[in-house]
DNA sequence: ATGGCTTACAACGTAAGA
């Protein structure tokens, strides 16, 4: 049997249960990572997932920040957060599944490159690095699905002279997202993505989508020892298309057998 | 043009996203 492994930043998962709940019924992932859930520990919709079939683990905060793992078989080993860098946002959430080790992740956004924000987002993408190469020598089968907030090159961007080194785009923010795939990964679109455009986010405003104006910065790293296995990568733009959507779609790989490692 | 749209909070406007 592959292994489907999704990730979606749903912008609260409160106001996004209709089109999240749909959209498992419909898609059945093995896994779900998703971001941006902007709920509490205490009000995290378990039973409406045990419902569906799924488990999960979640870490969340009041109004902002929020990642989980939505999984059909156990989880275990949850672990919050990046090794040596003190973060009271909640932006990482590791657990092992399907015999795989799985990390759902909400790097942040940055403001602009004028910001504070920006130094704060190069550092968490710095303390990320580390702790990936920490994590590969313990899961060697590791993925990385999560809001990058990053375009990786001007073909992630609809219009990139307009983009030039803004936020999500700027050489330092590219490099580091380099840096990441250095550490040991593939990004599973860019290996086996045939979508003609794939974009994952459009801005609310301005009818973006419909103009096809967007960014692709959700993305699904599989470590070396899995890159033989990814079979397919696609961006399900149908949720962004519904009324009340995420300004992110959902992307999705699938691994074949041998991912599971025996 | 610092706008444009959406969300949570316990607010009737503000902060933040990207």
């Amino acid at each position: 049997m592959p292994i489907k492994i999704a990730t979606w930043n749903v912008n609260s998962l409160r106001a996004r249960w209709p089109l999240v709940s749909e959209w498992l019924a419909r898609e059945e992932p093995d896994v779900l990572c998703v971001q941006e859930t902007k709920v509490r520990d205490e009000e995290f919709p378990v039973q409406a997932l045990a419902d569906l079939g799924y488990r999960v683990a979640f870490a969340g905060e009041p109004a902002y920040n929020g990642v989980a793992v939505i999984a059909r078989g156990d989880l275990a080993a949850v672990e919050v957060g990046l090794s040596g860098f003190d973060d009271p946002q909640k932006r990482l959430i590791a657990v092992t599944c399907a015999g795989l080790r799985i990390i759902s992740c909400y790097v942040p956004n940055g403001t602009a490159v004028d910001s504070p924000r920006y130094d704060y987002k190069l550092q968490w993408l710095a303390a990320l690095r580390a702790h990936l190469e920490r994590e590969l020598i313990r899961h060697p089968r590791l993925v990385v699905a999560g809001d990058f907030n990053i375009a990786p090159t001007d073909q992630d961007v609809h219009d990139p002279q307009a983009w030039e080194g803004q936020i999500l785009v700027s050489d330092r923010e590219r490099a580091a997202f380099r840096d990441l795939l250095e550490t040991g990964f593939y990004d599973a679109f860019a290996r086996c993505g045939a979508d003609v455009c794939g974009f994952s986010w459009w801005d609310y405003r301005g009818m973006a989508f419909q103009r096809n104006r967007g960014l692709r910065i959700d993305h699904l790293l599989i470590s070396h020892a899995l890159g033989e296995s990814c079979r397919a990568c696609h961006v399900d733009r149908a949720p962004r298309a519904q009324t009340r959507p995420s300004d992110h779609a959902p992307v999705w790989l699938e691994l074949d057998e041998r991912a599971r490692g025996t």
